[in-house]
DNA sequence: TGTACATCAGTGAACGCGCGTTCACTGATGTAC
DNA sequence: TGTACATCAGTGAACGCGCGTTCACTGATGTAC
């Protein structure tokens, strides 16, 4: 049974957002072809239709997981992005929560090709934090705001990395969570 | 053949760090039974005699791979301990490296257990950081010094995780490395 | 101390299973006349 | 506009392969006499 050109693509593009998710809640190993096409409502033979081969998809769905995850909190100021950032429901979130911190160190021993689109991720979700700061960007002191965002955002990834690796009950992931919400708005406030 | 029992002993000491540097390096679905026993000088058949399963044997390695990448820098002081744990070769060299940073993704997908395991190695990582920094122990303070370096540690462990995302070539990859440094050095010196 | 036997760490073949990938087939879509 | 045919997204069986795990076997170790 064929289907309309446009419902290929739409059907397409819903594969990678599933697996984009399936991904981050269970690493890149830990979904196979056949897995990740039920969860989207196919066959897994039709895989092969659409990308050469699982690494292929891994790098579309790094791609779309690193491009949604950081303009669905564009909206946000620095504030209220580090509240939700570092919230509970983020951390217990992991399949629509960041990929940085989903699959950061997955992608450490991927191929080139997805290390790359992790670099431009890391790179976007800097220009995105530099926007919700509401610096004027006319001063030569992009160079100290740019450092700032670089700060923050391994502090904030590495907080809700750790904080995953801690037992669901634990105390110490909460306090992990805590601690550096308080350290990034005080930072934040005072440059 | 039979071994003796103190060689058994030994054996399956060895075993367990093998394992603990090959999961670091390529991730605990990376690494199967038979590539690790062979690593380690074995037939994968002897397993089983040292191990229930290999989920056994994760935990292990995992306690191992945090006891010993804390234990192994206890001897520097603050500074010197950044300038190492953010260096290049700390980056390149992830078998050796710090099992927070290279495996604490992969924990949050695992069995209670090994997250118990985790989070009582950042504890272990606080407690080694709070001795190194030299502070005085009497104070109700140790509060604010706990949540230093909680701040710290996320910071740097997050700032290694992202800069091993990057491309080996990857300029991001060595400003994440040295803004963070410089950050931390900062943070250290005037508290 | 010397001999006989039980133990058990390590070997290597074999197990079922799920993986990524391939393939012949289907039938609605899109195109040519 | 209507008819004939090529296309190709999706199906489901099948492929080889490597995984975690099991097992019968070996032979030096450790023990009992």
């Amino acid at each position: 049974m064929k289907v309309s050109k446009a419902q290929a693509q739409a059907n397409r593009a819903h594969i990678v957002a599933t697996a984009s998710q399936l991904f981050r809640e269970r690493g890149y190993d830990g979904v196979g072809v056949a897995d990740l096409m039920a969860a989207a409502g196919f066959t897994h033979g039709g895989f092969y239709k659409h990308f050469g081969s699982k690494a292929d998809l891994m790098a579309e769905a790094a791609a779309c997981g690193l491009a949604q995850s950081s303009g669905s909190t564009a909206d946000l100021d620095g504030t209220a992005f580090i509240d939700r950032y570092l919230s509970r429901e983020h951390r217990d979130a992991r399949g629509s929560g960041c990929t940085l911190a989903a699959l950061g160190a997955d992608a450490a021993r991927q191929s080139p090709a997805i290390k790359a689109t992790f670099a431009e991720g890391i790179e976007r979700m800097l220009a995105e934090a530099m926007a919700r700061s509401g610096q004027t960007p006319d001063e030569s002191d992009q160079h100290t705001v740019r450092a700032a965002k670089i700060n923050a955002i391994a502090q904030a990834v590495g907080a809700l990395m750790l904080s995953r690796a801690c037992p669901d009950d634990s105390p110490l992931a909460d306090e992990i969570l805590e601690t550096c919400r308080r350290d990034l708005h005080a930072r934040s406030s005072k440059p």
